[in-house]
RNA sequence: GGGCGCGUAGCUCAGUUGGUUAGAGCGCCUGCUUCACACGCAGGAGGUCACAGGUUCGAGUCCUGUCGCGCCCACCA
């Protein structure tokens, strides 16, 4: 058998991903246990793949296997970003086509080609996603692609709309200039920049004095419809019923008494803009003001701006000010920082614009969801995620829906082109409901992608039709997710989910961390500090990548990715590959066939062990499988498969094997726990794990074809061992005594040094037993002797269990010297704590027995251990 | 302004319900090319668990406050 020295996960991975993939969408009967989860990209559609995704589908995968191995059915519903992941599809087959490739392009370029061919080869994606099985329907280009998801889309929005739930109106929006779209409040996001505050003086008019006013947006002030000063503003009783003469437009507006404006803020007096912001919309309403709109969808002034129309309203604004200034109208400008609301997809500046809008009433789809996370219908992993989930459904907005958007679902809207009302319906109108006219026109407009989205746990099962699917696996269990989409797209789930089902629409959430890079920025693509997931699976394998993630994945914290990390994980790999190289060889060499035959017997000391120990992290493993606790399965295993089976176990073995020995039963049970090993690990590590198994039973007869239809080890309380654990415990305190002694005399390695080692207790039959082993693992020869050690005879270190004396070469006491008054401190220290908790009358009645026995042995443990250091001490040479 | 979270070894982080001398990986130091693995083996150094109080027989763990950092939400011009 031909076995490379290193682990080379390219030569292996690409095989099994076709597997893993076709794997995943695989449809059971009957199922008992449901997991909901979004698709995993393909890898031959690593553009659209981020290390926040590979995250989140390590998470779920690993939760798949898991399942899949138990025995439980899962149904694996492939989620939603279709359009990114199709074109990213059709990209890189262009790119292939090109032979360019796509790291050397940069994001930005590839970013930019995206969109492009996005246009151009529309078509080509929609087919893809046909056979990706996602769904799309393309509104501006007017056909449709999956009639599932639109027709569930238009159900959905007819039902609301019928209900009075959906309302077109005309609010203030938030408009991003450049995507030339109206924005959902989710959709902006605030950056902290650095302004001015501009104080402007408008004349009163019928008075000498001039009411200042502050703004952060001086060119808005050219659609002023109304000055406002807070009714208890005292300093202001005689503008009221007064006009000012707006500057610049020489418009007369009035003064209008409102809590709009806070005394406390600036100079108490507010500019009232109702065509461009919000507050100045509501109060505008309030006093039946006229609403000026003097910016336009593309951020440049209107013909309203008199002769600032056209200008750019940055231009504008510069231009504002400084004829504001010569008129000496400015009375002051402070610096001042403000948070400026950017589109968060293309980070312009969002300018809130008055807008006829589709919008969705929340409250009544909040309040029930409120009370399913409330009652714990729907549970939240960790549990903390609640609160912030309640924060935001206690203060839910009306959501806006419309966009002016060329992708995306089309609103199911007709405007009667003779009476001008509304005709909503399922299927294309032929005649408006209002008044018969044919002279219809479809609403141009798009919904959010979050609308349809919302839709998602029943849409995909058939909905509105009432099928199988629906009802077998609606409500399903899991959703694995990352908190930044928890408003966007889990709460509008669950508020689809219980309005459209009567049910929410999974049990649980797990939410996971972010993936934040060494300087613990968030990786994103449009922050462009991502690790690429394609460069670091090919560089160290996508099982260390895996790995990678998981170790960090704790609960409630984020994950900071590190190469090192990986490079360590790719460690972990090798060694597992090096165990199975040696392991393979030599059974060529022993005649043994590389299959499992199932454990022998028991019979060596270190075989009760193995399987007792094989045991716990098979009961740690799936208990941290079960609680979500990732960086847990990780860590148990690592340290089992590493520092127990490889450490210990192989190095033991290692003096059994002989050749030509044929199947002994220790081979039988190396071969046993070492699948049994690959089976633990390979929900984390599934190529690496595939491969190898797939070499150890080459013979696939009466087996599962792969080991990811093998069963997920199970806890045994048959192969627990507390005797063969403690033992072997003090053979290993044994071994690793005698090579620190060695350490401390700087021993040649190569030379076997003499020794006694005492003991009066079961140890000492214990190393009778087992004396070849301590011998070839430490190194020495070793004489086995009832009682204690003498004074001087050589160094010494010693246990509870045992002393173990080694005849130290001359000159080489110094170090022993050193060690055995550094123990000796901190023994004393030690003792004097268990002194002082023993003495203390309230601690020995109120502490619980087992803990105040357990001090009281462990006391008794570090005096004799103290007087065996002090004597050890006292009889080195001087 | 409101809410959430974090501060543990040089670095990145674990530490389930408070209970023996606080852990891991990386890095560092010492010694080893021992025929599975130098992506390795053996050994080692390194922490007043941010700070100050409090509860308790006992606090990294619970409570209060302070300082520092991060995130989310919010219509204060």
């Amino acid at each position: 058998m031909q076995i490379e020295k290193v682990y080379e996960p390219q030569r292996f991975e690409p095989h099994w991903a076709r597997w893993w993939i076709d794997s995943g969408v695989f449809r059971p009967s009957g199922a008992s246990e449901r997991v909901f989860a979004l698709v995993i990209p393909p890898p031959n559609v690593t553009g659209s793949l981020h290390m926040g995704h590979m995250l989140e589908h390590t998470e779920i995968d690993v939760t798949i296997r898991w399942h899949r191995m138990r025995g439980e059915n899962t149904l694996w519903l492939p989620g939603t970003d279709h359009a990114g992941i199709a074109t990213q599809m059709v990209v890189e087959r262009k790119l292939a086509e090109e032979g360019t490739d796509r790291r050397t392009l940069g994001r930005e370029e590839f970013e930019r080609r995206v969109w492009a061919w996005k246009r151009e080869y529309g078509d080509t994606i929609k087919r893809q996603m046909i056979r990706l099985g996602v769904s799309c329907d393309w509104g501006r280009e007017r056909f449709t692609l999956d009639p599932g998801l639109s027709r569930a889309v238009r159900e959905v929005f007819v039902r609301l709309y019928e209900k009075g739930l959906i309302y077109r109106g005309e609010y203030m929006v938030n408009w991003c200039p450049r995507c030339h779209t109206a924005l959902s409040d989710l959709e902006v996001v605030k950056e902290e920049t650095a302004g001015n505050l501009w104080h402007i003086r408008y004349p009163v008019n019928g008075s000498d004095r001039a009411l200042v006013v502050a703004t952060t947006r001086p060119e808005t002030m050219l659609g002023d419809t109304a000055v406002a000063i807070n009714p208890k503003d005292e300093r202001y009783g005689d503008a009221h019923g007064r006009t000012v003469q707006l500057p610049l437009m020489d418009r007369e507006i009035p003064v209008i008494l409102d809590t709009l404006a806070d005394p406390e803020f600036g100079t108490g007096v507010v500019k009232v803009t109702p065509a461009h912001d919000p507050n100045d919309f509501e109060a505008g309403k309030r006093h039946n003001l006229p609403k000026i709109r003097v910016i336009d969808e593309t951020g440049k002034m209107t013909a309203e701006a008199g002769r600032y129309g056209g200008l750019d309203r940055f231009e504008a604004r510069l231009r504002v000010v400084a004829d504001l200034d010569d008129l000496g109208l400015i009375e002051k400008i402070e610096p001042y920082h403000l948070a400026i609301g950017k589109c968060q997809r293309c980070k312009t500046v969002v300018e809130p614009l008055i807008s006829t809008q589709w919008f969705v009433k929340m409250k009544p789809l909040a309040e029930p969801a409120i009370r399913a996370v409330e009652d714990g219908r729907v549970q939240f992993v960790p549990e903390n995620w609640v609160k912030t989930y309640n924060e935001w459904m206690y203060n839910i907005r009306d959501w806006c829906i419309s966009r002016q958007l060329w992708w995306g679902h089309r609103i199911p809207a007709w405007y009667c082109g003779d009476c001008g009302a509304i005709t909503v319906s399922r299927e294309t109108p032929t005649a408006c409901v209002h008044c018969g006219s044919g002279w219809l026109t479809q609403d141009p407009d798009v919904l959010d992608t979050w609308f349809s989205s919302a839709l998602w746990p029943f849409s995909t099962l058939g909905w509105p039709d009432d099928t199988v699917d629906l009802r077998t696996y609606y409500p399903t269990s899991l959703l694995i997710t990352g908190f930044d989409i928890l408003f966007f797209w889990v709460a509008r789930m669950i508020m689809m989910g219980l309005e459209f089902m009567g049910d929410v629409p999974f049990r649980q959430v797990y939410i996971h961390g972010l993936v934040r890079d060494a300087e613990r920025q968030k990786m994103s693509k449009t922050r462009g500090n991502v690790i690429d997931p394609l460069e670091v699976t090919e560089k160290y394998g996508t099982d260390a990548a895996r790995l990678s993630l998981l170790l960090g994945a704790a609960p409630g914290t984020d994950i900071v990715l590190t190469e090192e990390r990986m490079v360590s994980s790719r460690a972990f790999a090798n060694k597992i590959w090096n165990a199975a190289r040696f392991l393979y060889l030599n059974m060529e060499r022993s005649g043994v066939e590389p299959e499992v035959r199932g454990p022998g017997a028991a019979e060596t000391l270190e075989d009760r062990w193995i399987f007792s120990r094989l045991n716990r992290c098979a009961e740690a493993a799936n208990r941290a499988i079960e609680q979500y606790r990732y960086h847990e399965v990780a860590q148990v295993l690592w340290q089992f498969v590493w520092h127990e089976f490889c450490d210990w176990y192989v190095e033991i073995k290692k003096l059994r094997f002989q050749d030509n020995s044929g199947l002994t039963n220790d081979w039988r049970n190396v071969l046993s726990v070492f699948e049994m090993s690959l089976r633990l690990l390979h929900p984390v590590m599934p190529f690496l794990t595939e491969e190898l198994w797939q070499r150890l039973t080459p013979d696939k007869t009466g087996r599962p074809v792969s080991i990811a239809l093998a069963e997920y080890p199970q806890p045994d309380p048959a192969l627990a061992n507390e005797t063969a654990e403690k033992e072997m415990e003090i053979l290993q305190e044994i071994i690793t005594a005698a090579r620190n002694l060695r350490a401390d005399m700087k021993a040649d390695p190569k030379q076997q040094l003499d020794g006694t080692l005492y003991s009066r207790t079961g140890a000492l039959d214990l190393a009778v037993r087992h004396i070849d082993v301590i011998q070839k693992l430490a190194n020495v020869r070793l004489e086995l002797s009832p009682g204690t050690a003498p004074r001087g005879g050589g160094i010494l270190r010693s246990t509870p269990e045992f002393d173990l004396v080694l005849q130290a070469p001359a000159g080489q006491i110094e170090a022993q010297r050193q060690r055995l008054e550094k123990e000796i401190q901190q023994l004393e220290k030690v003792i004097a704590g268990s002194k002082r908790q023993l003495g203390d009358d309230t601690f020995l009645s109120r502490a619980p027995v087992p803990v105040v026995d357990g001090i009281r042995r462990k006391l008794a443990d570090y005096e004799a251990q103290l007087e065996k250091s002090r004597s050890a001490l006292e009889g080195l040479p001087a």
